[in-house]
DNA sequence: ACAGTATTTATCCAACGGGTTAATTTCCGA
DNA sequence: TCGGAAATTAACCCGTTGGATAAATACTGT
């Protein structure tokens, strides 16, 4: 019989299980929401069996946490990779942006994720100690960022880091988060390559020129800043 | 017998009973999400049973989508009724962003139901014929105001006002809606008063900035600048 | 009054979905 | 080589949940 039937005997590997698990959980997560994740189908995404997540990683709602305490650990990783510290102050502002900006586009389950657990009030957050110790050493970045920019003469006036973080970030995630409903709402595809060109230049501006003081108009129409930006072009 | 035995015999009130069940369901839909909200707790928050949410409105989908259309709605009629053209520019914007963000503060279940429409891929959003008529007023009242402070000089250059008008949702929407897993990342509680107030003022002060040129710290360190804001005051 | 319709209640049910139990197979060290 | 632990599969359990049916009750026009 030439019929290859099924793969005869299977293979162990508990690592790349448990890795095939968080990775299909991610994404069955990021797609539907705590509430609506099926647990076989993240079995079945994974090649597994559904009793393989409780004995690799427990119940719906630790393997949610899991995922969620993995997509942080993600991004604060990329983030210590930045080295702010020795570009220009307005460098390092639109360096910082063109970051966030990317990283969201690249990893749009994290957005998704994090808007599921903000749906929960951040209950699952709160347990989890791993998470709380990762205090963003962004925030310090941040001011000493601002703190160079004002004593050189870059940047008008001091900002709270945090204010600044977060606004950022805002400027980014709520763009590329709710451009499904933005887009029909406006009647245009906000997630072209044209409109996200245009949206990098927009944020970049609008923050620089509020630091700098100078002219939104400053920071030019240049499409793809990219890592190059400078003070003189961007938006 | 004194027993008050329930209430002997019901009374119709259909445009009642169909408003509690709206408002129910709005309230479930934006605490638990789409797939997290459960018909009998719709019906029990509305006093009714749950035959009746299908007599009035629909299936579980349907009820969902009445609600994101009302709560479009609602907010397009708050809009329609700034009237920004006779402000100064500045004040115009200031105005704009006080609304906004005071919206969205009294509003929370809005914030929640937008979510949950992205991350459905504003698949129910597409069906609607209601909403995809509703422009958003603001984008041409955004145009106008932007383009009287440019010939003002009180702006320095013209900005997209699209780009504009989802900057300011960005930074307000983002704050609140990620609220609970922020205040856990930055161990503060961003959602108290003072922590509020001070939002209010970033945001003002950061988009004014970049649009007026003047400094960020021009628009102060006042709180709670409610409608009487002016450029010289703000953030 | 009363017939017919609109509104509401009281049950029911089949499918779903998370979680569990128990059996089966692979692997590893003695 | 073989016994037991680790990993994996198959099958089942059972409360939940969206949705449906049918009967009861209020209202309306005539």
């Amino acid at each position: 019989m030439a019929k290859t039937k099924r793969v005869l005997k299977w293979q162990r590997d508990p690592e790349g299980m448990r890795l095939r698990i968080l990775e299909a959980a991610k994404a069955e997560f990021a797609a539907h929401g705590l509430a609506g994740a099926r647990v076989d189908s993240i079995a079945k995404k994974a090649g597994a069996n559904k009793r393989m997540l409780y004995y690799h990683v427990g119940n719906k709602e630790d393997l949610y946490l899991e995922v969620l305490e993995g997509a942080y650990e993600k991004i604060r990783a990329e983030e210590r990779g930045l080295d702010l510290e020795h570009l220009e102050p307005p460098e390092a502002i639109a360096r910082l942006i063109d970051f966030t900006w990317n990283y969201f586009i690249r990893n749009p389950e994290f957005l998704a994720l994090l808007n599921t657990e903000n749906l929960a009030k951040a209950r699952h957050l709160k347990r989890s100690t791993k998470v709380k110790s990762m205090h963003s050493p962004f925030v310090e970045m941040i001011r000493t960022v601002v703190t160079r920019g004002v004593e050189s003469g870059d940047f008008r006036a001091a900002v709270d880091p945090v204010q600044l973080y977060i606004s950022i970030a805002a400027l980014a995630f709520f763009y590329l988060s709710n451009s499904a409903t933005l887009s029909v709402i406006f009647g245009r595809d906000l997630l072209s390559k044209d409109a996200r060109d245009e949206r990098l230049s927009h944020m970049i501006a609008l923050v620089l020129a509020a630091l700098t003081g100078k002219s939104i108009a400053t920071f030019g129409k240049s499409k793809a800043p990219k890592l190059q930006v400078t003070a003189q072009q961007a938006v």
